[in-house]
Order: C-alpha cells, then structure tokens, then sequence
DNA sequence: TATGAATGAGCGTTCATTCAT
DNA sequence: GATGAATGAACGCTCATTCAT
C-alpha cells in the first residue's frame, strides 16, 4: 500500500491518529531509543504492519507529532483569534503571551521532540511529508499574523511571523536546560539553585523582552 | 573492571579522549542512532571492548561530552579573566556577549547535544559521572562569576550565574528551531524568509536583552 | 474459493495471463527472491487478493509461466508441422534444430524458470496443477514427434521425445554455466575467453551431436 | 569485524567451514527459501551472529559452498594427475570421463546449486569474493589441463578448459530436466518412461560425444 | 469476483556486551 | 589494560495471506 499521503501523516486517518497518540504517550514514559515499534504498535492497538502502512519508521512518526501537533496549536489560535479583536500593540503582545504560556503548558512535548530534529527525525523522517507539515505551519503562522494584525497599523508581517519561530526557540532551549540539576528527575545531593530553570515563567518574561523589542522599539 | 573515575569521565585519560574525539566527530557527520560502538572504537583506533573501560554506553560517552565540553568552554574563560580587569556592568556585559559569540561558533556542537538530554542521554548515562561533571561545571561557573564581578558593586552573583544557564538554553533553542526550511541540509521549494534563524546574531541579540533586564532594571 | 482449475493454471483466463506476464517481465529484471506478490500485483494491474483466486503463491506463479510457456512453445511447433513435411532423417534433423534454436532464443526465460524446480518451484507450487501442465505437454510432445516421424521409417519414437527433454537440458545448463567471467553483468578484471559459452551456438552444436547419436548411429 | 577474506569465503576457517557444512546439509532436506538463517545457525552450532562475521548472508554462503565445492573437486583432480601418467587422447577422455563420473556422483549438490546463480546467488552474494573463487577455480583448471595434456601433441588447451564448463553444463541441465515425471519426488499417475532422465549414464553419454568431437574431429 | 487495508508471524540483521587470550 | 571474535537478544521491517466490503 502507498503510505498514506493525502493528508499530510495521515492527519485524519484515525489509525494514523491512534498509532501517533500511542507513541506520544510512550515518549513521556520512555527514552526515545527505548521506544520500540512493538510497543507503539501495542499500546495503539494495531498491528505491528500497519504502522508500516502510514509511516516509515520511527523517526517518521515522531516528525508527523511534531508537526501535526504544532499544527494543532495553530488552528487553536485561529479559532481563538476568530473571537477577539486585537486593537493594539499592547493587546497583540498580551495575546501572544497567552499563546506563549498555551505552547509550554499543553505542548511541551511538541516543543521538545524538536530536539530530537537534528540528530535523528530528519534523517530518517520522510522529507516529503516534512515538508508539507512545514509548508502547512507556514501557511496557519501567516493566516494567524495577518488576522491578528489586522487592526494595527505599523506592525511588520515579518517580525511577528519571525516571533513565532523564536517562541519555540525559546521554550525548547529552557527544556533543554532546565533540571540541570536532576538526572532522570532524581536530586543532585549538592543544592545548585541557580542552574534550575522555571521553565513557565522564565520562557514568557523571555518572549516577552523579545516582543518589547519588536513592538515597540524606539 | 571498575569503570575509571577518578576524574570524571576519564577526563584526561588520552585512550578516553580518543574515544570522546571519535565520537564527536561522528556526531558532526551521523544520526545519533546510527552511530555505533563498533564506528567509535574505528573512529578512534581502539578496540571495542576499550571502550567499555572507560564508558558504559554510547549514552554515556555523549554525556561525557557535553560535560568535557562545557568544561573547557568553562576554563578558557577563567584563563581570560585571569588577564583582563572587567570594571562596571557594561564591561560586564560586553565580557558575556564575548563568550556567547565564542560558544555559538566553537561550541555548537557541544550545545547541541544538550538537546539529547532528556530523551536519550540521561537515561543511559552514568548517574555518578553526570553529577559529578555537573557539579564540577556549577563550581567553575561559580569561580568565574565571582572573579567576573569582583570589582562591580551592586550585582546579584545569583543572577548571573543563572545567566549561563539561559545563555545555553537561548543557543540550544535557536539551533533546534533555525533551518525549519530545510530538511537535512535540503532547502524547501517555497521559500520561508520568516523561518530562517541567524544564530549567531540572534542568540547574542535575545541574550543581550536579557542581560539588560538583569543587569540593567530600574 | 476453489482455485480455478478447469484449464491448468487458468491458461485461458485473462486475469491469471495477465499476473504470469508481469511475473515473466519481473524475473528478467529482480531476483526471485526479491520479486514480491505486492509488485506482481502492481505490475499485473490487479488486487494483490486476487492473484490468490489464480495461484497459491509465488512458486506456483512461476511453475505456471514455466508450464504454459513451454507448452505455447509446442503449440508453435504444432502449427508449423501442420504445413511442412518431414521426409526422412536429415529433414528431421533440421527440423529440431531448428527449434532449438527458438527454443534458445525466444524461450530463455522460460527454460531458465527451470533452474529454480528444485530448490524452489516444486517444493510449493500446486502439484496437482504441475502434474496436469506436465502431462499436457508430454501429450504434446507425443503428438509432435508422430507427425514428425510419420513419413520416416525405422525411427524410434521414443529417443525422439526424449529428444525433447535433452534438448531442454543442453539449454538450460548452457544458460546455467554461460557468463561465469562475470557477476551481475560485471564482467571480471581477468580474461577467462575459455569460460565463456554462446549459448545459441553450442547449444545447437552440441544437441546435434545428440541427435546424431540416436538418428544415425551405425 | 571485517568479513574474513585472506583465503576466498573463509575457506580454511574452522567457522566458516561450518556454517557451509549445515547450509550444504540444509540444502538436501528443505526448498533453498525455506532454509533460515536461524536454522543454519543452529545446524553449524554457531551463534546466529557468528554466521554475519562470515558471510554477508544466504546467498553468500551458498555461492561460497559452489565455490568451495568445485574448487575442492579441481584439487581432487590434480592430486590423482599427480599419481598418473596420460599418454594420448583415448586416455584423456578415460580421466576425463572418469571425473564427470565424481562429479555427478559426489557433487550433485554443488552443480546444482548452480542453478540458483542467476536468480538468487549473483544478485546478493560478495562480488570480490565470487570473482576471486571464479579466478582461483580457473587458475586450477587451467594447470589441471596443462599437467593432463603434457605429452599429448595436438590437443587444444582451450578446447580441454572450455570442456570443464560444458561438463558442468550437461550435469546441470540434466539434473534439472531429470524427473519431470515426479513432483517433490512423488510419481505422477501417468507413466512418462521418455520424460524420465538417468543423469549419471545420459551425463557420461553426452559429454563423451562432446569429447569425441573436439579430440577426435576430422 | 475483485479489492486492498489489516494482519502478525517470522525473517534477516544488528550491535552492545562479554571474555578468553 | 587492551583486544576483537563470538555471542544472542532484540530490533525494524517485510510480505504472504486474510477477509470485510
């Protein structure tokens, strides 16, 4: 069978969705090397072949939640922004928060499995379907900007686009730095208080000197 | 055979370092997953079964890595402190833009691996050898801090040690989350201006905000 | 469902005729290891589950070419004997000379598929299927050789279609140890002129010794 | 560790030799796609893992053994020249024939295994390592025709070479056109006396025509 | 009768790890 | 301490076969 590629990843498929599901809950349980097709295929409840029938290998379904994830995040900010009107700079970086703070606290795994981009997704993921959930994401960042700007004049298109790219930047790099001072969530016996990283608060006053420097920039 | 330790990681064991040196070459040319045991002791002129006097796995020799790695990082700027006087915050300041500039260019790879971290590394590594390369980093942070601010009144030590720490997670973030429009190394049909990251200078940019939020606030 | 067998190996039927095709074409460019009921399928333009309503498995798919291809190849000879005449041992002779060399040179494939009867064919294809093939083309082969004979007396009928299973022989080991100065196609770096075989030539060659043996033998 | 290769497919290795002990052994119970890896592993009493040191798979050992094999029967041969004097041609096709007698007799499987060469064997065996077998058996056969033919005038070398190949061509084929009248060694109801081939006799038969005509030609 | 998604047993192969030398 | 051949558990993946539509 061709691997399904109408919908980029099988978005829609709700085998595709089960098998994805599967392995994200895997992820928050077990090193991503320790994650084997077996058990993805187990907890999905499919059989092992049909992972095979709508991705190539493990790397593949770890892209497409990356990307079907984030893609998800952004069709939530539309509907959101469907309902409310952005008047002004002060509001747009308000709302951007918001959304920021959406990211780390419902998303962090999304945000986290980007870590795992260059060293083993894109190397094995199919580069096809990768670049059509880019394109996709893409496409939703520019809707969401152009509806959220809409009603405020003097804001570069460019820039808040651009924010949107540094917000995962952001979020990921607190991932991955903080808990410096665990390893596998078990306490270093030496207190290192200032290597800890409150990844909420510090990724939303980070973005938001970001935005200051964007918005409203003398 | 005890694994060696009597400092950590076999840190100057030439045998260890080759290993270490091996590896992190092949980091630079293949996916994580796909380097093996059997590439690093080639890699690095050793027998197999050599490394596994010095490293417990793959997990760990990665692990070791990025603490060596940070560890020298640590070190070079100790030896520039010792030649240079930094008199006022925006001495200060300027001496940390500095280092960023050196850990983006010559230490990316270093960084990076970071983002291995959680799904990979910690699980497998060496729990002693972790704490211990940490600890050993969070002393030398300590040492540079202090020497760093001696002579500036008025500057929270807390507050910059901590700086480190965001310094990497900005860097980290903004190499997971640059070059969404390509897919190893193979640029996307459509072009995405808006997604493109200039690490070097957007790192320095985003931390420089934040050192003025420290260093600087009313 | 039964195995639709009313004609052997459902000579006539124009789904099973069109599956043994992409079979043929399959085996002059893959391996038949590597030649998989899925790309049959494809290239036949039919459901995978349908081949299944014409044949057992892989093996019997080729017993089928096998059969049906040799015995389309006694049917040509059929026809031709319907409009010549065969007048005495040296006309016979040519006669079978002749066929070999279409034999060589038309149905290559079809005596090659041989090689594979042992340790491959027979072991799984349908026996009842293989024995009726079989039969129908000793049927055939008996026909020939009467008319063949009928003008020639003192001819044993029965070294003549035995004739027929030697000359197969001749072939298919010409064809089995021609080429063995190259792999795949890639010929050696040493010259070995005396390992070559032409095929057509001494194949003839040497069945004519054959049949000079039987026909004229003092 | 790199596939042993100073002598051509591990030939001396007590490994090695092994493995294409049980595969030679397998090969006479169970259709060649049915033999298993596993089950070559278990009949050599060689961990599964012990076979890939060797071998780059199934094809490869199989190729080794038709290597191995024929050049084992070559040596064979120079060791009785040693121990005989041939003094004309009538002697030559004696030895000659003598030889087609052993090998038909004790090297069936190997001639057989011919058969797989082009569909399975050439497709993924070691190309090196076949070409280096093909030379070393050329090399044999060609000081096995100069030693046989040393006091005879008038002979060919070439013909005499070109021989060693038609002999295994005639072998081959008769064994693949032998028992048409039996499926999996089951007779067919109908009696078929001219399908049925006696490989020894017919083999000596044909291969002496093919003597006399180039040894003995006007 | 044709279809093709789902299946899952079982394959070849890998590779971290061991351990006799 | 270094070696590297041997190991064998465990992996990803295949693909013939089934069967509901």
């Amino acid at each position: 069978m061709e691997i399904e590629n109408s919908n980029s990843y099988g978005r829609k498929n709700p085998r595709a969705l089960k098998i994805r599901k599967a392995a994200y809950e895997l992820i928050t349980e077990v090193p991503f090397e320790d994650i084997t097709m077996t058990a993805i295929a187990e907890r999905a409840g499919v059989a092992k072949g049909t992972i095979f029938n709508y991705f190539r290998n493990k790397e593949d379904i770890f892209m497409a939640i990356s990307l079907t994830g984030y893609q998800y995040f952004c069709e939530e900010i539309e509907k959101q922004l469907a309902e409310i009107e952005i008047k002004d700079k002060v509001e747009l970086k308000q709302f951007l928060l918001e959304q920021t703070q959406t990211l780390v606290q419902e998303y962090q795994i999304i945000i986290l499995i980007n870590s795992l981009r260059r060293f083993s997704l894109e190397a094995h993921a199919d580069p096809i379907q990768t670049e059509e959930g880019r394109t996709r994401i893409f496409l939703l960042i520019n809707n969401i900007v152009k509806e959220a700007v809409k009603n405020i004049p003097d804001v570069d298109l460019s820039e808040i686009r651009h924010a949107f790219i540094i917000q995962g930047a952001i979020l990921n790099g607190m991932l991955n730095f903080g808990n410096l001072d665990q390893v596998n969530n078990i306490q270093f016996n030496m207190a290192m208080p200032d290597m800890v990283v409150n990844v909420v608060d510090e990724s939303i006053n980070l973005f938001s000197l970001y935005l200051d420097s964007i918005l409203f920039k003398k």
